[in-house]
DNA sequence: GGGTATTTGTCCGTATGTATG
DNA sequence: TCATACATACGGACAAATACC
């Protein structure tokens, strides 16, 4: 029946537990019948009775079985249906992933290799971990630590003309972990968002994850279609307005003040996705919506992922007073979702100006490989597409002239010379994508692989269409 | 009774050695009376039975006292003249630091400071972040690290016996974030969730949050009352079954088949968390439901908050296979909640076995708190309450057997000198709170703070009482 | 039916190996 | 290397339950 082994790794006690389990499991020890005494069992298997105690103490305090004193161990009555049959054991994991290897990435969330300051993050680290390992032990600011939140406040107040005190702030784990909160927020009131289409579709998926009735509106030269946002039921809207995703337009200040004027007429809200306003190539960068009306239903967004390294999963939001008390209410007593030591890290960084510097550093480097973009466009197609989007963040827009060209065959044909895509019609849902548009992100590639990259697609492309 | 020092640089045999021998020559201890057991000293001061043994060895070798094979040991009778009247000079002086703020937090959710293995963490960053900073320029793997999940897998395998692979595991940002995504994959279905009451109190509020139905069923002493969850519309529930918070009982076999079988047949969810299976102080640790049908519908919850650090925001998910379609559908393009730095670390932490060494050491310390804490309880209010769900985790329960005190009263008097107490009552939702239910935790508090807080706590209450 | 021998859970002390620092 | 502590194994002593005469 039972079957010891004294050359097992696994001790005696723990072999008879784990038989005597199983028996009772698969109902080979019926209910409430007796187990063999412990002598019996200690005899028959020429073991001590200390050890079958053992393997019989563990089956008790696991509720197996149960003792009757000076009478014997019985098994406890587990109702048959409930006993299941196949206690499987699973093998090993299974190996995965196999990535197709690509050697010209175009996505537009890529970032530069060598741009993270390793250095110094690593020193900003071992500070916090050095100063505050003490503290470490109890939950922290459910908000975020308080020294990174006055940093962010202030550097946003500084460069993005955001109005606000530390206690609007909220760091959080990435721009869709801000957006899952505030989805939260806002869904007792049933909202209707605004999206903007072509848009961010992350955003998008956000929303709807959270049942939120999501209402896609057009993308003008000039962002948003405000005239169609009026129209519409929205009572909220998610927009970029500095830059907007995909299209790269900025929303000038007449439309903004529309936009403010639609939320405070009637009662709603507005979402400002600010994720890449650190990386403008000339001229000022845009101040924020936020700025402009303080006191409004804004909530502002946003992120380290860009400019620091999206590694790091750190984003902040800042909340209007007017939903705040919701905030404490729904998420007073949520512990924070981001490591306290790369908080601290992330505070010291920019207490010591660190983040500035970066970000000059950063926005050069993109601005270089912008350029070198737009230059391979202009000697590779140069009459064949214009480029849209142009001056900011980490991609722009290319509208190709012959629209005739579908958007599956090109990326399948870039796909097999090498080059990856990421699709415009991802950005899209009502609006019919145009043919011919593709979204190429520089951030990933060096200068020599953009040229290269850029030279390659369009004479891949150019034979592609010269075969038909 | 006897106090053992855990901190102390003396050893564990050497002071119950000196101090049994005191007792004995002072004469408290009368001649040819038992000493107590070996095992019975050892699971009093959770030691092993070696450790006592080695101190008795002593006492015997000195003719303190004899032992009588398989019947114990006894105190050797001494002439009485022998017998010195002074004990000898105390070792040195305790420092009695006098503290101006002298706060004993009891809040159950208290880690110790010092337990945070720094140095080793510090390699392990520093590595992550030295192999890897080439890296940090594009978003993760959605589910976490693949090496990290890998880590996750075999340890769970091998100390909780959850039966997984490691496309089931999802990490996440802290217990909240991952029951927030728990709760969106359910929505859909609108769960009736049911809860422990008394229960985690944070949990329901995420639940909550997502307009989720919660339905709060009764504690007994062997967990959730299944009858109600069978009688009840509910179609998931959520449960602590190897340690059930606050009560700190163990579901038996019979209950977590039944539990099982609801689930199964019902078509229902089983939200298992395994908050803190690691710290489990006598026995083995209580292997997970999850391993008992790993097809089923169970989602196991697991973190690294106990053990590790709160700080470091880190914890898991294991989705059953039902549920990773809907999964794959609403975060395949999340991106992670978590520092990808971080999660490399620990990756690097657990296959290099420091996570395993960690474990173990952390549940020693925790264990000698625990134990004192007992100790100060028996020795200050052992007649007026009895302590429930010890052996376990990071806090007790203890029961005033003076019902007439109320809970209200009893916090603002604790903390009107200096202890913080967690009211029970935060735990309950319909259950009406009984009076004198307190939860003291331990894990924040050195083991003379314990002693010192315990004795504070229930002086000023039995000052209070007697004023009446 | 009442005494008795046996069985049984439960307690006891003990020996050895091993992990840790 | 060595001290310390724990895990895993061991067999004997005892009193209550049980079986048997």
């Amino acid at each position: 029946m039972l079957v010891l082994s004294h050359d097992s790794q696994v001790p005696l006690y723990t072999q008879l537990y784990s038989q005597i389990k199983g028996a009772i499991l698969s109902g080979r020890f019926a209910a409430d019948s007796r187990l063999p005494s412990v002598r019996d069992l200690a005899r028959q298997h020429l073991i001590s009775r200390n050890t079958v105690e053992n393997a019989y103490l563990e089956l008790y305090a696991e509720g197996y079985i149960y003792s009757k004193e000076r009478s014997g161990y019985f098994v406890s009555p587990l109702s048959p249906d409930d006993v299941l049959v196949s206690p499987p054991a699973r093998g090993a994991a299974r190996e995965t992933v196999q990535e197709t290897q690509c050697l010209f990435d175009f996505h537009p969330a890529r970032l530069d290799a060598e741009a993270f300051p390793e250095r110094i993050w690593r020193k900003c680290l071992l500070d916090a971990l050095h100063r505050g390992s003490r503290d470490l032990n109890h939950y922290s600011e459910a908000q975020g630590e308080g020294t990174l939140r006055g940093e962010i406040r202030k550097y946003l107040e500084q460069s993005r003309g955001v109005v606000c005190d530390i206690d609007q702030i909220v760091v959080c784990g990435g721009l869709q972990h801000g957006l899952d909160i505030v989805a939260h927020l806002l869904k007792d009131s049933r909202p209707v968002v605004a999206v903007e289409d072509p848009g961010y579709h992350l955003a998008r998926s956000v929303f709807a994850n959270h049942s939120l009735e999501v209402l896609p509106l057009p993308v003008l030269d000039e962002g948003l279609d405000l005239r169609a946002l009026q129209d519409s039921r929205s009572t909220v809207a998610y927009v970029t307005p500095s830059h907007q995703f995909p299209m790269g337009c900025v929303m000038p200040i007449a439309n903004r003040l529309k936009l403010l004027r639609w939320a405070r007429e009637g009662g709603n809200f507005i979402i400002e996705d600010d994720y890449d306003s650190e990386l403008r190539y000339h001229g000022r960068p845009i101040p924020s919506l936020q700025g402009l009306d303080p006191d409004g239903n804004i909530v502002y967004s946003g992120t380290f992922s860009k400019v620091l390294s999206p590694a790091l999963r750190v984003s902040y939001l800042v909340l209007p007073h007017s939903l705040l008390p919701a905030y404490r209410r729904l998420f007073s007593d949520y512990a924070p979702s981001v490591s306290v030591l790369e908080q601290r890290a992330l505070a010291q960084f920019m207490e010591q100006g660190h983040w500035e510097r970066h970000v000059r550093r950063v926005r050069t480097l993109y601005r270089k490989k912008h350029d070198a973009l737009l230059r391979a466009l202009a000697r590779h197609c140069g009459e064949r597409a214009s480029v849209i989007g142009q001056g900011a963040g980490l991609h722009v827009v290319v509208q190709l002239h012959d629209t005739a060209v579908k958007e599956e065959e090109l990326v399948a044909a870039a796909r097999h010379s090498g080059i990856k895509l990421f699709p415009f019609s991802t950005t899209c849902v009502n609006r019919k994508p145009e043919e011919g548009m593709v979204i190429l992100g520089f951030g990933g590639l060096s200068i020599d692989r953009i040229e290269e990259g850029v030279a390659l697609l369009f004479q891949s492309q150019q034979k592609r269409i010269s075969a038909e």
